[in-house]
DNA sequence: CTTGGAATGTCAACAACACTGACATATTGT
DNA sequence: ACAATATGTCAGTGTTGTTGACATTCCAAG
């Protein structure tokens, strides 16, 4: 109804942020991130592994090699917590534990054949939804949509992510 | 770096999306995500509540007078799973539950002051983070983040959305 | 060479939050 | 009367997170 109003202010460039309007791009946030997950967690429920296991895996396709304080620190959760996944992980010949060569207290991990193939399983399921939302909204609403999920992070997180993408947008 | 070239493929409207533009898509959500959820957690976690009591006080505040059923689906959890935390949020005299007036088995979700005030904390936390990043990214690209979002849920939870918003894009 | 600290792994206990299944109650509509 | 609906509750289970404690291995500084 107000969808006129609320074009111009955009196409204006002003930002008159009501409650309403933040409490929408919240719900947006809810509502997606459902999505976002939805279709990973039906092949991960399958094979009774949870999203910490998909997290795990996209982290290490991601960083192969990467070590455990290393991952620990991108995922934000406890050495206890990830050392129980990643121990299913290993025992299921899904990813690789290596001791390192300089650095032997370290262990390097990354992902065995068959560790790539779920991933890219997850992975696939999950860059097909994207996909489509991307072709449905446009490449200047992608544009949008990665600035403000950037401008939204913390900034300890964000050096993860800023590391992990060449800081690139898009 | 390569950043130039990707502007370009936004501003023709173009849309090559390789996987590895995608997949930054990806973690950009899981690490926002993050960090829209870190100012309320801290908020919760002081009065030993959960992310679960947020969301429940949210959609109650969105809703007032709405039945369980109503949550539930729009929740997307079961009734058990809900119950537990109604339960506490109606013995901590957050929440008001009112047998319906036409339907005698339906009751009525409600906030007392107390829930509304502990909302708006919640609220009040959680808005400002993305104030910030609307602020930071400028109006276009708020606009782009709805839109990607809104293309990213699944069908019948964009209905739940769709009734709250009123259908409007930001 | 010893010692301190860093990196890692593991055990135990616990809490939040989701699930399933079963069952009880009250109410509504046929 | 009877079936269906809306809700509440109990019991059990699983994933994922937390803390705390402790062992091991290894690097590096004294």
């Amino acid at each position: 109804m107000a969808q006129g109003q609320n074009r111009s202010e955009h196409t204006h460039g002003l930002l008159f942020l009501t409650d309403e309007q933040l409490r929408k791009g919240i719900e947006a946030m809810f509502f997606a991130y459902r999505g976002f997950t939805a279709d990973p967690d039906r092949i991960l429920a399958e094979k009774s592994y949870g999203r910490a296991h998909h997290r795990a895996l996209h982290f290490i396709q991601r960083s192969p090699g990467t070590t455990v304080n290393n991952l620990l620190s991108t995922l934000g959760v406890t050495k206890q917590s990830l050392n129980r996944v990643l121990r299913t992980l290993i025992c299921d010949g899904l990813v690789l534990n290596e001791v390192g060569t300089k650095d032997k207290r370290q262990r390097h991990l990354s992902l065995t054949d068959a560790g790539r193939e779920l991933e890219q399983a997850l992975s696939n399921a999950q860059r097909d939804r994207m996909r489509k939302a991307y072709r449905q909204a446009g490449a200047e609403a992608v544009y949008g949509f990665c600035t403000v999920l950037e401008a939204m992070m913390d900034p300890e997180l964000k050096k993860h992510y800023d590391q992990l993408t060449g800081g690139d947008i898009v």
